[in-house]
DNA sequence: GATGCCTTAAACAACA
DNA sequence: TTGTTGTTTAAGGCAT
């Protein structure tokens, strides 16, 4: 056992699947680490009790886990929030009554939150209009979302900028030009981590997600999330979903997401951070969980250790693996047979399903305002051709997304139609 | 026991 | 000069 310096970048970013029990490593020191009680208000007597379960010993927070756990899912980028796909299988609704609320809050604000400082971080980053913030910001949304840290010893603000500097996954870009060093460097996540980032986000059990999650600003802001998208079928039309309903959600959200990442590619400029000594992203390597192509020449060019600049080849391959992701889905296929044999008319349904290409990236609008950085420091909006296939990508997913709430009001109304005509012959075969 | 991830602390430099 | 930001080194805990 030995400090980090012992080991070489190389080894490092070659190690398989290391955040993979990160989650579960957190949930566990959560509850085991000192400070965690030590920063709860003495006020906080109901909490007061609750540090007794911070000891491994104590299942409660087990429990407490697990029954929330199903209330929990990860929004269109992995980010926690609550959703929709509870209870697939059963009818059960879940119920999150203010006392969960109040339970959540109490634990995040007392107890270390179960995420490591690169999720928080790049939860912080996702959360942002331009999916880059200074390390202002990101202290500001930190202590927003956990009110621990209110109370914690400031070193964690050097552990958040000690992770932005040496983790792989973060990227500093440039706030003005030439100016490299300095005050007020925005921070973005790095595309090409970014999977690995939401995929150690997803294998975060702990439910206390919820206790930051804040819905957004505006009516579903994100529509094109398929939680959304499932919580409105379900809601709409009262059935329970099929898997094979979620999993071709789940593959829209994908689809989604590496359109996004495409953009991110093609629009973020060269990344200032030229050499990192030392990686600590070898835990969101994507050679280690995804199965995706890379650009041979790219990776001749590139030292994995020093930076990375993300050809287009990769997030092609990226949507391919996400379009691949679709179109295994069977009965997605099906029903777009039976879709396009039937009508188009479903595509009016997609109107609100648009991806972050059409939507949340408003290059023009700075939504930091007078913060004095200026916008989209990762726009390179000169790849038109990148573009044009991202727009034609995002014109399959709105099909798709038609396709998907159409097939939703298909089965609906098949279901009515049915019990209809039920109750119909019913009634003639009485005369 | 070795390895690796993560956190924390500290020092230092650059900058506003 | 002070505070902030960014980088780097070091150490220790924990899990695999």
């Amino acid at each position: 056992m030995g400090p980090v310096t012992g080991m070489t970048p190389d080894k490092k970013a070659e190690t398989p699947g290391a955040g993979k029990a990160a989650g579960l490593r957190q949930i566990y020191r959560m509850g085991s680490l000192p400070e965690a009680v030590d920063a709860a208000p003495p006020k906080a007597t109901l909490v007061d009790s609750e540090s007794a379960d911070d000891e491994l010993t104590n299942l409660n927070w087990l429990h407490e886990s697990t029954n929330l756990l199903t209330n929990f899912s990860l929004g269109s980028e992995g980010l926690p929030m609550v959703s929709p796909l509870y209870d697939i299988e059963g009818d059960n609704v879940p119920s999150f009554s203010p006392s969960c609320y109040q339970n959540m809050e109490k634990k995040s604000a007392t107890s270390k939150p179960p995420y490591s400082f690169s999720l928080l971080i790049y939860m912080a980053i996702e959360h942002s209009p331009n999916k880059s913030l200074p390390v202002k910001e990101i202290y500001s949304w930190i202590l927003e979302r956990f009110p621990y840290f209110a109370t914690a010893p400031t070193g964690w603000k050097n552990s958040v900028r000690h992770n932005l500097s040496l983790n792989k996954c973060f990227r500093k870009v440039e706030r003005s030009h030439g100016k490299v060093n300095g005050k007020g460097s925005l921070w973005c996540v790095d595309p090409e981590y970014k999977p690995n980032l939401v995929q150690a986000l997803k294998k975060q059990p702990f439910p206390s997600a919820l206790a930051f999650y804040t819905p957004p600003a505006s009516p579903p802001s994100r529509p094109s999330s398929p939680h959304y998208l499932t919580s409105v079928l379900k809601q709409n039309h009262g059935r329970s979903l099929k898997e094979s309903d979620i999993d071709a959600a789940t593959a829209m959200m994908l689809l989604n997401t590496s359109i996004e990442q495409g953009m991110l590619d093609c629009e973020n400029p060269q990344p200032l951070k030229t050499a990192k000594k030392r990686s600590y992203g070898s835990a969101f390597n994507p050679h280690n969980s995804m199965s995706l192509q890379e650009n041979d020449s790219a990776a001749t060019n590139i030292d994995p250790k020093k930076d990375h600049n993300y050809s287009v080849s990769s997030v092609a391959s990226q949507r391919c693996a996400s379009r691949s992701s679709v179109s295994s889905l069977s009965s997605v296929d099906e029903v777009y047979e039976f879709i396009s044999k039937t009508s188009h008319a479903g595509s009016d349904s997609s109107e609100g399903f648009h991806s972050e290409v059409d939507t949340d990236v408003d290059y023009e609008d700075d939504p930091l305002g007078d913060s004095g950085y200026a916008s989209q420091p990762c726009v390179n909006t000169s790849d038109r051709v990148l573009k044009e296939l991202c727009q034609e990508i995002d014109e399959e997913l709105k099909e798709a997304a038609g396709s998907l709430l159409h097939l939703a009001g298909i089965h609906t109304c098949l279901g009515s139609l049915i019990s209809t005509a039920k109750a119909h012959s019913k009634k003639q075969r009485k005369k």
